[in-house]
RNA sequence: GCGACUGUAGCUCAGUUGGCAGAGCACCUGGUUGUGGUCCAGGAAGUCGGGGGUUCGAGUCCCCUCAGUCGCCCCA
């Protein structure tokens, strides 16, 4: 009796042209992180269920995948984010590195949540951090690595906008505004949730913690756009000139109405929202200097940020910076015609290209059309077509550039290395 | 855990008050000898998500179930 399996709930399957949008989003992600200076680790998959009920209570287990190993008692859980590892990580090799240590990592992620846009029960995730460095330095590394990669997407500071705030900064604004200390958790959950509620029922709840109307303009978007740096916080003066000085003005606003869930930040805190506003972050971090020091290590600042590749795929589909995921797979350089009756010559030329380090390929269809077969060279994309007829017996082959619909007569002796340095002085026209 | 909506060909979908399951795209073959996005002709392709019920008859109506999508809760 057969059965057909699903894919769990949340999860994806990622077939071939799904993929290689997959490795377009983290290559990206990986070469203008190491353009930064950063250097990529990674961790377990899962790890102690503690390592996360230590960071957010026990109340986090049932968001997330835990388990325990037949028979055994230590329970374990599938990562739902990677700053623990990376807080334990830099905790238990604190000594033999040398800061400010600068990271990054593209680990897939875990949470049992039911799925909805843009968030499902596995993803990719791509996190920067940088440990050790507590002036503002750090953040401006953070945010620079993460605008060279909304960039290298293509995306704009027209489509995309860096929202800053800065958690002292929040709670210095709302004493300031009357609010009882013991209302502050309250207050921040408040602001955390303003986009979700309706303005009437925002203002009504504001009101019963003491906060009117008029006060609240500083947590909308630009509101106060500056701090005065010998006032409420010099560090997040500091970083917003900073932002400014190295040319990044027109990607941020501050807005203190972004307070962010997690209790580890401490002082800086940001998202990336798309203009649109249709679509959760596309990305969200900030400071957390506790976190070693929750870990074991020393006392420690870091800042960082995490992108997932769900929300982003979302934002470039829709700001038309994806093209179709066809056009990311693998175009094969060559693709080898074979009109002869026999294999062999075209087996033999295929494995020479191939060691010459060419994509090579060849048809596995059984008819001998010409036309038929260039259609199958041009569906593929590849750059040149082999056709192995009879030149072959004076010891040619065909060789036609497909985008440039030329062809001319190259001997089979030298063909594979002809046609190497034709397409390694070609640049790269991956999209 | 709660709610709404949606499941028909590989894809996007149509299918009237219940009456023989369709279109476009994609695919395959041909339009006679070795030249690729066009054109013409033909072809293949579906347990109508699954199960049960009502009926002479169910893609269509009723119940259950599974899955997906979008929200709520939660949010790293």
């Amino acid at each position: 009796m057969t059965h057909a399996f699903q894919a769990p709930k949340g999860t994806r399957d990622f077939y071939p042209p799904d993929m290689a949008v997959r490795r377009h989003l983290e290559s990206v992600w990986r070469s203008v992180s190491i353009n930064h200076g950063f250097e990529e680790v990674d961790g377990p998959t899962f790890e102690h269920l503690e390592l996360y009920t230590v960071k957010s209570g026990p109340g986090i287990v049932s968001e997330l995948f835990s388990f325990r190993r037949a028979g055994g008692k230590t329970e374990y859980a599938l990562r739902p984010e990677f700053t623990p590892t990376l807080g334990r990580m830099v905790a238990s090799a604190i000594k033999r590195l040398s800061p400010p240590v600068k990271w990054f990592s593209i680990p897939t992620m875990f949470r049992a949540e039911r799925p909805q846009r843009g968030r499902l029960r596995e993803h990719v995730q791509w996190n920067v951090d940088v440990v050790g460095d507590a002036s503002p330095a750090a953040e401006l590394e953070v945010l620079a690595v993460l605008i060279g990669v909304l960039r290298r997407f293509g995306l704009t500071d027209r489509d995309v906008t860096i929202k800053l705030s800065h958690r002292q900064v929040v709670t210095e604004l709302l004493l300031g505004a009357g609010l009882d200390e013991a209302r502050l958790p309250a207050a921040f959950d408040l602001l955390d949730r303003r986009d979700k509620l309706p303005a009437a029922e925002f203002d009504e709840r504001a009101a019963t913690l003491g906060l009117d109307a008029g006060t609240l303009e500083v947590f909308r978007p630009g509101g106060q756009s500056r701090i005065d740096p010998a006032g409420v916080s010099e560090h997040f003066g500091q970083l917003l000139s900073a932002l400014d000085d190295a040319g990044l003005a027109s990607w941020y606003t501050t807005d203190f109405g972004i307070v962010r869930g997690l209790a580890y930040y401490t002082g800086t805190v940001f998202e990336v929202h798309a203009t649109s506003g249709r679509e959760r972050a596309i990305a969200g971090g900030g400071r957390y200097d506790g976190l070693v020091e929750l870990f074991g290590g020393p006392p420690t600042p870091a800042v960082g940020v995490a992108m997932g590749d769900v929300v982003l795929r979302l934002v470039l589909e829709e700001t038309g910076r994806l093209s179709t995921p066809e056009t990311y797979l693998p175009r094969p350089d060559v693709f080898v015609i074979n009109l002869l009756e026999t294999t062999g010559l075209r087996d033999r030329t295929v494995a020479e290209l191939r060691d010459a380090g060419l994509h090579a390929r060849h048809s596995h269809r059984a008819t001998k059309k010409l036309g038929k077969l260039l259609s199958e060279a041009d569906q593929l994309r590849a750059r040149f077509a082999v056709i192995l007829g009879r030149e072959a017996e004076e010891g040619r082959a065909v060789v036609k550039d497909l985008a440039a619909a030329k062809e001319e007569e190259i001997t089979l002796d030298t063909l594979a290395t002809t046609l190497r340095d034709r397409c390694h002085a070609k640049p790269e026209d991956q999209p």
